[in-house]
DNA sequence: CTGTTAGCGCCTTCAT
DNA sequence: ATGAAGGCGCTAACAG
């Protein structure tokens, strides 16, 4: 592999010369750029990113924290990641976490230590206390609400989301919804539960614990969801689900139980996936990618704090 | 940040004995040793990764070509690989191809340009000439088939388990047999395909074409399928499913028509995943989270070439 | 067993 | 506008 060198001598001129076409810098004579840039086309010369990365003092890594690997939401954020990434030629140090809080200290410890330039956390477990220690180390994303907080982050306000997905079904006529939520904690989830509980207020509706189900994050658990809804003497007329793998799972379940989707049930999915779509389910639309896109350019992006909200459009189909 | 230097001084020692320690070299005295060790405690010395494979020569970066990102098959593969990364300091460089032969030829290039250590292709859609040229410049391994090809890989021969599976379904006394899969090229399928048309010649069974499903990746094709099945006068008594995730879609569909399972059509997946558990579908499984796992140790690993077939198992339950 | 020293390949200040 | 030279932090001959 020809270095630095090599082109210098090959065209003629020095190392600095070569460096400053290679990173565009000014002060370079027409002609002699033009040397250096046949020079590295003869030899194919490609820089050595250990020795730049050395020299610049970035490790041009970012780490991603996802619990989940094997589910399509973190896939597709994970895919905008990823394709930015590739194209500022940073890569990427993924930590599978299965929310396990030991798994997320040695991500932030690699961050503290160096190791990587940034750190994407797209769902965490841990404390706030936790993320707000490591700041002062190094440079933390987050995929969820923190406003008010001094961290960049790309994320949606589920509040509001929620409100507008209610909202909705109230006004088709709903008076007993329930929604369906991967896990309890988080930001998104207590977000969404609060907005649930102050719809309920606000329109004087009775609050039913059972109408809430939680761990559901796959087709499969839609199955679940439907068998305790069939054993209820008084069930939920609308569900708020939160993945639409969830809400298919739901939907065919459905069909197999004879409940008629939606005059006895009607379901409201989440995210606007592929499969949403094919089946023609009422979701609220995330663009996962472009979030993940943006999670990556704050991860790299000069400004220090930047927040950016995203904002999500409700796609009327046939499930409500 | 404490360098090695600082760390030498620290210990009063050179900074060939402090790298000595650091990379458990043999030839450094007891004392020496545990002073070296305290230094590094205390000042929570982490050694700069970028001078470390610059010295070396390494850049300690792996590729990862998969096609999709939001399929459960990859995401376990993945994970397998991401695991095993981490545990050994290495990095992911992540490209989704969507089976656009550029992102390949991308890939191959970062490999021959040395910006990678290695490539892992989990699928490929490129030429195997592309493949065999690339090979001397760099590492790649392959998840398929390649024995004979003087190529590292982990594969299973699906000639042998597509046989395996029909074997099973002809003993249970089906004729008709067909099966649904992602794509039509590509070395799995066409092993695949190859023991279909022979399985099919050697019991004399007629070949019927439109028993053969293709585009079967998500849960959603398998309504396609179902809505197909349905339209014939003469349907297939059971199918080979090469994705749980499409089994999953054809048996909730299947409830929703009235087609029993298994008696009407026997259905078989693949892979094991947690949907075909919780849906008790019949399925072979593929450990994909290992196979990613033997896939990374390949790419890192001192010997040049090794091949590794996963053998697969019949996982029996309700739907054949 | 231990230390000195010359790279690894590139960037960047400084002088011209 | 250009080049010489020092430095980034670590590894590994080589010498002792």
């Amino acid at each position: 592999m020809a270095n630095i060198k090599d082109i210098a001598k090959m065209a003629g001129v020095s190392v600095t010369t070569v460096s400053r076409v290679l990173n565009n810098h000014p002060y370079v004579s027409a002609d002699k750029k033009e040397a250096v840039r046949k020079a590295i086309e003869l030899c194919k010369y490609q820089p050595n990113i250990n020795a730049v990365h050395l020299s610049i003092g970035k490790t041009y890594l970012i780490g991603v924290v996802i619990p989940f690997s094997n589910h399509p939401y973190f896939g597709l954020l994970l895919e905008g990641i990823a394709n930015e990434a590739l194209k500022s030629n940073y890569k990427l140090v993924l930590f599978q976490t299965n929310y396990e809080e030991l798994r997320e200290a040695e991500a932030l410890a690699m961050l503290k230590d160096k190791q990587i330039d940034a750190l994407i956390i797209c769902s965490r477990i841990c404390e706030w206390d936790m993320i707000d220690e490591y700041l002062s180390y190094g440079r933390i994303i987050l995929c969820e609400d923190v406003r008010g907080e001094n961290v960049s982050a790309t994320f949606i306000d589920h509040y509001k989301t929620f409100t507008k997905a209610l909202t909705y079904l109230y006004d088709k006529g709903h008076k007993k919804i329930g929604y369906c939520i991967g896990r309890q904690t988080g930001t998104n989830s207590k977000q969404r539960e609060l907005a649930y509980h102050d719809f309920m207020e606000k329109w004087d509706l009775p609050f039913e614990p059972a109408y809430i189900f939680d761990e559901c994050l796959h087709v499969e658990d839609g199955d679940r969801v439907v068998q305790q809804v069939k054993k209820m003497s008084d069930p939920p007329s609308a569900l708020l689900v939160t993945s639409d793998q969830v809400a298919a799972g739901i939907v065919t379940c459905c069909k197999v139980n004879n409940i008629s989707i939606p005059e006895e049930l009607a379901i409201m999915g989440f995210d606007n996936q592929p499969i949403a779509k094919m089946m023609n389910i009422t979701t609220l639309e995330i663009p996962l990618v472009e979030m993940g896109k943006n999670l990556f350019r704050q991860a790299v992006e000069k400004a220090d704090i930047s927040q950016k909200e995203i904002f999500v459009e409700l796609i009327e189909r046939d499930t409500v």
